[in-house]
Parts: structure tokens; sequence; C-alpha cells
DNA sequence: CAATCCATGCGACTCAGTTGCAACTGCTGC
DNA sequence: GCAGCAGTTGCAACTGAGTCGCATGGATTG
């Protein structure tokens, strides 16, 4: 075992908990816990990566992070990202930026193939021009870009 | 027990069986049969799918058509599109269209919300401008629409 | 503080996809 | 046409993500 640094969700409870406030609804430990843990981190997490992160501190089912994540995208909270590995990564929504990108179901990531990083491209909304057949109607758009990451050149 | 058609892959065993010779790969019963069905079918099939429509005439152990679908995509006959439920489904490259969209690595597709149903946008190559965080590279880029097709308004 | 109701934890389960291995079969050379 | 080899198949067992049902426990309301 070695040393680990305070994890650095920590800083971020007091956010959480106002947010969960905010909606409305039960303010438990495992949600501000897990929305914290979004909330520290710049990249998609999945449920492994949030209950890892946990385990120190805040140690949670595995099945209530999967319910808590859930809860937060249909809170708007948060949403989901489907990547190659059958694995569902999670994103807390950012606020300014591209709310209107979220509003209109259209998202854009990059994952990276070497160390499977998500990142998020909505600050930089790419620009999408679609033609569906007939009578089709499209209600979300997801674009997935893959390549190397600035970190795995 | 119902009575069924004829499936419609069989008529596309001949040409299946020329496009696995022309790999200059080995030639098996599976390999021809599994590609007779992608070919028969003008959208995206999984696994089970496949499976399925091979159970009467040329039943196929599911793991062989994990590893003939996996086959077919290195072989550069088809290509996997990852969907919403965390299944791979599988779809022949077209031939003249999109070629060049196939070779570029860009890929469109359209998911019915509602009967789950794959389509392949590449003919209608949809436009993309990314802009993407110093040092990514990109190496492909995905395209998923979701929403109702045609049979499902 | 008690009652209520919803969230959590736990165990068991489903389902896609993978792995190891023994048996088989398509191809090659004779 | 036949033997031998290497690549392929089928089977059984496994992994890992995600789900479900149910009993317990904790957060809110009065």
């Amino acid at each position: 075992m070695h040393l680990r640094m305070k994890p650095a969700y920590l800083s971020h409870l007091p956010a959480a908990e106002a947010a969960i406030r905010a909606t409305g609804e039960r303010l438990t430990q495992p949600r501000v816990a897990v929305l914290a843990c979004l909330l520290a981190s710049e990249r998609a997490s999945s449920h492994l990566d949030v209950a890892a992160m946990l385990a120190d501190h805040h140690a949670v089912d595995r099945v209530t992070v999967y319910r808590v994540l859930e809860w937060l995208v249909n809170q708007g909270i948060s949403h989901r990202i489907a990547g190659d590995d059958r694995v569902w990564r999670f994103m807390i929504n950012p606020q300014q930026t591209s709310a209107k990108a979220v509003a209109h179901g259209h998202h854009a990531h990059f994952v990276c193939e070497a160390c499977r990083q998500t990142f998020c491209l909505d600050e930089t909304l790419p620009k999408v021009d679609v033609k569906l057949p007939k009578g089709f109607r499209p209600s979300e758009i997801d674009l997935l870009v893959r390549g190397r990451c600035a970190d795995c050149v």
C-alpha cells in the first residue's frame, strides 16, 4: 500500500451538497459524494472510477453508484456517454458555455484510444450538418472522435 | 411453430463466398453464412440477429458468430457500431458510395429509439467540423443520430 | 420525537463478450 | 485422392457491466 493524497473530490463536497439541495430531492451521503466526484473530474467517469475514488472515505455500494449516476442524469445534472468498451461514463453538464448544446441533445466527446479517457468537446461545439432519409426524425446527435489525447501522443 | 419464409440471406451466399475467396483466407461455412447475412441486411445486425437468422439452415455457435464478425471487420469487409444498449452491431462496408468515408474512419449512423434499428448514413455523409484541444490527434469520427425512423414516427 | 417514504445495501441474476482447449476441417503438397 | 498441418470451430466456463427484488435504514414532515 502506498500513501495516497487526500482525494480531490473532497473539496467539492459543499458544492455538490448545494446542487443536490437545489433539486429539492433528498440529500443523501452517496448523492453528495458521487456528485462531488464528477465535479472533481474534468473527464468522464465510469461507475468504477467513481467507486474507486470514493472507496477510502465514502465507500458506497456499486449498485448505489449506478443508481445515483442515473439519478443525476435524470436531474439534468450530468449526462451519460457510451464508449467503445460498453461502459457508461458520466460527466457533469457544463453550466454556461454549452448549456445550449446539452439542451439541444447535441454532445461531442473525444475518447483516447490509448488511455481510454473520455473528454468533453462541448466547449468547442463542432458543427454538424446531417441529411436524413425521408421520414426520419432526429432527436439527439452524438459525436464521438477517437484518437490520441495530448498526454498519449 | 409457424411456417417461415426462406431466409433472405440464402440468395447472398454466392456473393459472400466470392468475397471471402477474394480475401485469400480460408473459406468456411460460418464465414460464408455470416457474411451472407450482413449482405442481406440493410441495417446493422447484432450477433444475435445474425445467429437467429442462421439458426434454421446454418446453425452456428454464438462464439463463432462473434469471431467471424470480428474477422470480417479485420478484413475490412464490415465495420462495427457501438449502440446505446452496449451491443455491437455490424454492417457491410458500402462499396462505391462512401468507401472514402469508411477509409477516412468517418461513420454516421442513425439509431431509432423505438425499434432499436440502426441505419447507415454514410451515403449522405454528414459534414462535421471539429476543433480539438491542443495536442489532440483525431483518427476516427463517429456520428450517432438518435430519433425515430420512418417506420416508427 | 414518531411516522412515513424513499434511498441504500446486499444477493442473486441477466446478458454481451472473451478465453482455453479439444476436436474438426479447409487447404497444400505429394 | 490422400496425409498432414495449421487455422477454425464448438463447447464450457468465465468476466464484467448493469439490473432487480427485498429487507434495512436514514432523511424529511408533522
